[in-house]
DNA sequence: CAGTGAGCGAGCTTCCGCTTGACTT
């Protein structure tokens, strides 16, 4: 007879407290939630308060009867999903999902995975909290209210397969009024003057590298002010010392980690959150959803005992962190190392780096402040008031710098301050060289995905097991894409004073360039302008922090859960309403200009398919002509001429092997069709210009490379063919796929195994459109 | 590392938050 059932979140959890927990219990976990509102309806009942239409999800169904089950035979059902709302939901889902009663069930939470921690539970259970529940269930109909309403409302009035959420929106927002800023953005330039300084002193030479603080606008007063300094002698007016510390950051948390490791590893945050989750399933490291800086008092003693033996006594400094996040829920501790005697681990590099910076970052959490001293230093210049300024940094004692130091996002990383040679008052300076460089103001940052995900955390929206997939959401709805983009060269002026002699001489540096950041594209500029318009209360930025506050008032029992919605869903649904009513299409129609050869207008709009030209009016009699826009295109900067170019297209380029050869435009960009089959060009061939002896060429090319792929080829049947493909070695028959056996040398294969392979049911090619949800 | 390649229309699409697999042909 199974005495004890215990039920939590995740299985990496699940076989950890099976070990402290002894044989009168079995763990299980539950995966998650287990209920869910009916995906294919709005799964709310609006005219019945609300009620919400749960049904216990697709791919949990197996899960659910194998629990109900144990929990059949078990005296005693556990409910230890984590400690937060969603935590709680989970708990109640299973309640009703495994069809449990009062007397048999309780209700445990703990913090921590330590064998104390879960005995100290299992001594306290409580009931489930129905306010608590009764919030998550307010938050869960409310997305799912403003979730399958304004989408639809998008496909009528947009493009269809949109989507729009409470948390997707925002981020689609901040990315698109980020760009218009940067669009906005008036550069504007000044001069700043730096000097290199030689001294004696002891009969030893040094160097002093300086700075003016004033900028000059002007590049005349710069130029005055470096003719001035011609005859002047420099010494030093004064020298300044005082104490500084640094002190080491928080713990990290999912969003700090993303951050991290997207700054120091290059990593994206859907692969940072790939590779923790590796770490975690092998037990290196704590949780890695998480929002809490906190550290258990086993960690704790762990980190000092690390820290003494690896440093000494004197660089252990304990400390106890408190979150800054809002709405934070805290149901587990921060992400470290589940043992910190252990500063390395066995696994793949990557796994190797992501420990590292976790490790340390842990250590470094309870390690003790540096001590620095910054010196200022102010050179005097015979000629004129103004002074350089020369500053200086020296580590009195690293204390946790000397395991690690967060890195920044600011791109202006000011030179780094280091140690100043000896100086004393009224050392006399030798100029060795000056210089006045142009400098010019930078527009504000764009989003990286880690940058977005620190903004968010600081709006309160999304949550910690959220950020990587709404990243990875707005991008898969082509709201926004996540590019490399080269700059611009720009020109400035540079100015050189350098034994007695002043030169002048104009440079240019690249400016501008991106790597890996967000760029709204057309649609996601224009499904903003259309929320914004309609939407406003939806996607202003405390929109989410507003309705925070009133789950909260619902999780302390002062307020009914449909009671909020309804309040929220009357003025909500009624804008729907009148949207879908009064609303005309919103294509974001732009008229470029009127075509010389027909006299016809040129528009530019979002169409069916995306972003596309038009050539003659809809309301005409003759049917307008279409064009999709091609990828390097916005609908934003295209011109009347190059909207033009798009209707030459197909275009006959000449004939080869007796065939017609035509260039398009497709889905996929711009292709060459030649007896049926497509050659892509390269993103270096123009589409606009390209020769038939390009084209040929392509079609070799592309020849060449299918050759090289083939394994094997049958007389028999010139169909069936075994070629080498992405994901390895497979069989192509007819035009579909077929995967080969596990253990078959592709080499080594009859037709008769093929032809077997292929009439194999369960190797049936599968549906095209199968498109993943999400 | 392969191949993909529309067309003005039938039926489909969609949210957020909690968890991992299964595995592309």
């Amino acid at each position: 007879m199974l005495k004890n059932l215990v039920i939590v979140e995740s299985p990496a959890k699940a076989k950890t407290i099976e070990g402290f927990l002894g044989k009168d219990f079995i763990v299980r976990s539950s995966y998650g939630h287990v209920m869910d509102l009916n995906k294919t309806q709005l799964g709310v009942d609006v005219d019945a308060g609300f009620e919400p239409q749960y049904e216990v999800s697709a791919d949990k169904k197996k899960l659910v009867s194998e629990l109900k089950k144990l929990a059949k035979e078990a005296e005693m059902v556990w409910l230890a999903s984590d400690e937060d709302r969603e935590g709680e939901a989970i708990s109640w889902h299973l309640y009703i999902a495994l069809g449990l009663k009062d007397n048999n069930t309780k209700r445990i939470v703990f913090h921590e995975i330590t064998k104390t921690a879960i005995n100290k539970a299992i001594e306290n259970p409580r009931k489930i909290d129905l306010n608590l529940v009764s919030a998550q269930q307010a938050r869960r109909v409310l997305d799912r209210l403003v979730g399958y309403e304004l989408s639809p409302l998008l496909w009528r009035k947009v493009k269809p397969s949109l989507s729009a959420g409470r948390v997707q929106s925002v981020a689609v927002r901040l990315i698109v009024e980020r760009e218009e800023e940067i669009k906005n953005f008036k550069s504007t330039s000044a001069f700043r003057v730096t000097a290199q300084f030689t001294f004696e002193s002891d009969g030893q030479t040094y160097q002093l590298q300086a700075e003016l603080p004033e900028r000059f606008d002007k590049e005349a007063d710069a130029r005055k002010f470096l003719e001035n300094c011609i005859p002047a002698n420099y010494a030093i007016e004064s020298i300044e010392k005082k104490p500084a510390k640094k002190s080491p950051a928080p713990p990290f948390t999912t969003s700090t980690l993303q951050q991290e490791a997207s700054r120091k590893l290059g990593f994206s945050v859907a692969n940072t959150m790939r590779i923790a989750q590796q770490l975690y399933e092998s037990g290196k490291i704590t949780y890695m959803r998480t929002d809490s800086v906190n550290l258990s008092d086993f960690a704790l003693n762990l980190a000092k005992e690390e820290i003494t033996s690896s440093f000494g006594a004197k660089y252990v400094k304990i400390r106890k962190y408190a979150t800054k996040t809002k709405g934070a829920q805290e149901a587990h501790e921060a992400i470290r190392p589940t043992y910190l005697n252990q500063p390395t681990v066995k696994g793949s590099s990557e796994e190797k780096r992501l420990y590292d910076l976790i490790w340390k970052r842990t250590i470094a959490s309870q390690m003790a402040d540096a001590q620095l001293e910054k010196t200022v230093v102010n050179i005097g210049i015979s000629t004129d008031k103004r002074q350089f300024v020369a500053n200086g940094e020296v580590i009195l004692f690293d204390g946790f710098l000397k395991v690690y130091m967060e890195s920044s996002d600011d791109e202006n990383t000011e030179d780094r301050q280091g140690m100043l040679p000896p100086l004393k008052m009224g050392q006399h300076m030798n100029l060795s060289e000056m210089t006045a460089q142009q400098r010019f103001t930078r527009h504000p940052a764009r989003y990286s995905e880690a940058s977005l995900v620190k903004k968010m955390e600081e709006l309160g929206i999304g949550r910690p097991s959220t950020y990587a997939p709404t990243i990875s959401t707005i991008q898969k709805r082509e709201y926004v894409v996540k590019e490399d983009r080269e700059g611009e060269i720009r020109k400035y002026k540079q100015m050189t004073l350098k034994g007695g002699k002043l030169t002048e001489k104009t440079a240019s540096e690249n400016t501008g360039s991106e790597k890996s950041k967000l760029f709204p594209t057309d649609i996601g500029t224009l499904v903003n302008k259309f929320l914004c318009q309609y939407f406003d209360s939806i996607i202003d930025f405390n929109f989410t922090a507003n309705v925070e506050k009133e789950f909260d008032e619902i999780a302390d029992g002062r307020k009914k859960w449909n009671h909020m919605i309804s309040e929220f869903y009357g003025p909500f649904h009624k804008k729907i309403e009148d949207t879908t009513e009064n609303a005309g299409k919103f294509s974001g129609e732009k008229l470029l200009g009127v075509d010389p050869k027909t006299g016809k207008n040129v528009f530019v709009k979002v169409g069916r398919f995306g972003p596309m030209v038009q050539l003659g009016d809809t309301e005409s009699e003759e049917k307008p002509r279409f064009a999709g826009l091609r990828k390097d295109q916005t609908m934003e900067t295209i011109d009347l001429d190059e909207a033009l170019a798009l209707f030459s297209f197909p275009r006959t380029l000449g004939t080869f092997e007796e065939k017609e050869m035509t260039v398009a435009i497709g889905r996929f960009g711009p292709y060459v069709k030649h007896n049926g089959q497509f050659f892509s060009l390269l993103k270096t061939d123009d589409p606009a210009d390209i020769t038939a002896e390009r084209a040929i060429e392509l079609i070799e090319q592309k020849r060449e490379k299918a050759q090289q792929s083939i394994i094997q080829e049958f007389e028999q049947d010139a169909e069936m063919k075994v070629l080498n493909g992405r994901y390895g070695p497979y069989i192509s028959f007819n035009k579909s796929n077929y995967k080969i056996p596990k253990g078959t040398d592709p080499q080594k294969l009859t037709y008769e195994d093929c032809i077997k392979i292929v009439e194999n049911p369960d190797n049936a090619p599968k549906k095209r459109f199968v498109r993943k949800k999400k």
